[in-house]
DNA sequence: TATTGTTATACTCTATAACTATA
DNA sequence: TATAGTTATAGAGTATAACAATA
């Protein structure tokens, strides 16, 4: 009886609000800020740099969903504000070495503290079950956002 | 043993991981319109009105997240796509009515089915049982997204 | 000739501040 | 005096197109 392959009723309601969850949550972010000075997209950017280590401009664009020109800008802020260090690639003279500096560590561990101020906030309007539910779909988010 | 409050390490990776999903994703939904001629957000007062029947702009403008001046933009914009019908308001003389036209009707279901191949393309990459955890946090991201 | 990154430019969306009309 | 909506203006973030340097 369930039918459990996509393109149902019920996948088609779920992305429907997802979509639309997803563009206001994203409008809300942009607004409230852990760094008053950091866009979302630096913040993102910073994330990936921690994980990976480092990143020539053309990776982190396309990891990031964004167009080169973007990058090149968004890299040059992130370097006049002391987070991030621009190498020259060591195998190819056109490309660079984005990495993340240790202004850069210390100023996530604050971001992340600052968040969870802003998640207490929230808290207040989800229940356990609810919290519970977005814990399990927060990778599965990551992942789709990654595809 | 298992911490269920709120502000748990696994809260703060998951409010990570949800913040950085969210901006990434809507960077994409902001270029795959399933309308080419509406913004993300036209997209979604047009599925607010559809489930509310109609509303006023600054009903609307606090229900999106966005400040009555964006509102004020976007209903004209949408009223001069012949997607949205403006009244007067029935008590209050400085307060208008919005609502939603048949044409209005019509293309939400046209994007639905739109979003659904969008959905298919990106279900390749997803197992049922990801899915299925999308499926259940889509109502508490919408919630979310609201409070 | 193809690719990486940059520069120059324009566009979309949203916000803030100041204003009008009505309550 | 307070509120709903609008107008005018500015700013943030991103894209596209054209270009430079290197492969």
């Amino acid at each position: 009886m369930p039918d459990l392959s996509h393109g149902t009723a019920d996948d088609a309601a779920a992305v429907n609000a997802i979509r639309s969850s997803v563009m206001r949550l994203s409008r809300r972010l942009k607004r409230q800020r852990v760094d008053e000075s950091l866009s979302p997209t630096e913040m993102s950017v910073l994330g990936t740099l921690a994980l990976c280590g480092s990143a020539t401009p053309g990776e982190l664009a396309r990891k990031e969903h964004v167009q080169p020109p973007s990058m090149t800008r968004i890299v040059a802020l992130l370097e006049a504000k002391g987070l991030v260090r621009l190498e020259p690639h060591p195998d190819d003279r056109r490309q660079k070495v984005v990495s993340p500096t240790e202004q850069a560590e210390t100023m996530l561990e604050d971001a992340r503290r600052k968040r969870n101020a802003w998640l207490a906030s929230l808290a207040e309007g989800l229940d356990e079950d609810e919290w519970a539910v977005l814990r399990a779909a927060a990778p599965v988010l990551e992942k789709l956002a990654h595809l």
